[in-house]
Formats: structure tokens, sequence, C-alpha cells
DNA sequence: TATAAATAAGACTAAAAAGGTCGTATATAT
DNA sequence: ATATATACGACCTTTTTAGTCTTATTTATA
């Protein structure tokens, strides 16, 4: 719990690993899965929807591959999380996006607004760090 | 992902329930489960578990139930977390707390060291946050 | 233009975690 | 004694996550 998944690490190693390729150069799911030991598939999946989120360019056929579609330090950390896990999966609560009504005990609650103080922190700080960070 | 789990929702709410009640009475497992429409069983066990870390006390028994261990301001957000969850399942990435040799990516991982500071501005906010907040 | 190398994408399966239930034991006020 | 409460382990179900398989499409180049 309160843990990143696999995938978004796998796309965060991913990305660093695109960034670190100067010149420009294309980069293959291939190459990253071989260098990190993650498996092919489910690491195709992931750069595909970061392809689908426009954080990376793909480029397909032979000597194709995928770089960065802007720079690192425009590329948040809440940007990758949303892209690869969906918009809606950085909250503390669940009951927390207008989705009150799928709340069972939305009506006598009493720990959303609280929380939601924590999430906003934890939220600005997802905002704020880039792939430029991850060092 | 990334989000607290009805356990730890459910101590919370108790909690902070339990916390209302001023005079000192005790509060048993079945108002608070009707009160908040949680299954009875799974907060058991959730109030067990804090029992057992000595969040909170427990008479068993007729007139039996719950009483808070200590004041409000003195029981952290990460106390709670961890003793519902457990103390090593506070962490963004999974290898980060010494269990390295149980990560397949250890050697080649670079997204772990950047990961880590994130983890530490969250974990002060845990730390930093009571019940006695959880207004 | 055939081929090999690459991404795209959906269906499927397996494993793990979370949520929830059940049965039995134990403690205790009245 | 009995009713009311916690204690706790075993179990089941559901959901999520992780991983696999298959097929289609794109494209550089020999």
């Amino acid at each position: 719990m309160l843990q990143l998944s696999k995938k978004v690490e796998y796309g965060l190693i991913a990305l660093r690993y695109i960034a670190s390729k100067v010149n420009g150069c294309v980069v293959t799911t291939k190459e990253i899965s071989d260098k990190f030991n993650i498996s092919y598939e489910l690491l195709a999946k992931v750069l595909q929807k970061l392809t689908r989120e426009g954080i990376i360019i793909s480029y397909q056929g032979v000597k194709g591959g995928y770089i960065l579609a802007r720079k690192p330090d425009q590329i948040k950390l809440s940007d990758v999380i949303s892209a690869i896990e969906g918009k809606s999966n950085i909250s503390l609560v669940n009951c927390e996006l207008g989705k009150q009504e799928m709340c069972n005990i939305f009506s006598t609650c009493t720990i959303k607004d609280p929380l939601a103080k924590i999430q906003n922190i934890i939220n600005n700080i997802f905002n704020d760090v880039t792939i430029s960070e991850i060092v």
C-alpha cells in the first residue's frame, strides 16, 4: 500500500535512461528491458502509454524506438504517474474526487477533509519533481 | 495505487470517533461499525492491531470496549499506518528498506535514491500529523 | 519488393493484495 | 450462569497488479 507500482517504476527507469541518451538518438524497448532486466512486453505497454500521453515520441519500424517529447525538466513525476495509472489514481482516499456517491460511508466519513490537506502536500511534491531530478 | 487502504481509513475513522468521546468512556466495535456502516469483523481486526501496538487499550467482557492509550496529539498518522499495515509498508519503492537482494533490478536500478528523498518528505508528513489534527 | 526490426494493442492468465466472513476461544459485569 | 464484549486464526472472494501471448502495423534497407 501507498507504493508506486512496478509499471510506474519501470516508466521512470525508462525515462531516465532515454533522457541519458544525448544527441537525440532513439532507444528501443528491447535495449531497456535487457539493460534493466524488465519484462519486454510489460515495458512495451508502459512506453505505449507514455507515448499516448505525449511524454515520449515513438518511431515505428526498423531503426525505430523512443525519444523524449520534452526536456527532462518539463516532465513531472505526476505526469508519469497519471499517464501510466490514470488521472484519478493519485488520491489517498477514494472518495475524494467527486465520486462521493460511490463511497458507502460518505455521509458519516470524518477523515476526508483532513486527509485532503495531506493529499495536497503530496500532490505538490509530485508536481514539483521532474525527470531531470531523478539523477 | 498510492492510496491508503480501507483498513487504515477505518482505523482513522475509529480513532477519531474514540477520541471524540470525552470523559473516558469506552467505545465498542459494534458502536463504530454501526455508526459508519463498516464491516464489524474487519473493524474488529483493525482495532485489535491498534491494541497490540499500544495505540488503544481494550477492555474485554461486558461493558468492555476501547479507549485511546495516549492523547490524540500523541498518536501519529505513521503510527497508525504501520500498526495496521506493518512497518515495512510505507515505502514508495519496495527495494528501499535493506531488502535489496529481493529486488531483481537492484544493481541497475537508477531511481532508488531520488525516490528516497520524496519518501522522506512523505514520511515527515505522516510523522507530523496526529489524530488531533484529523478534525 | 521482400524481409527483418521495430512499435501498437487487445485478450488472456497468473499471482498478489485487499476486503470481507466464519468459527471458536476468552474475558468479565451483572 | 449468561450475555456481551474482545482475540485470533482460518478461510473465502474480489480486485488489482504483473506478466504473457497473439496479431497487426509501420518502415528502413538489402
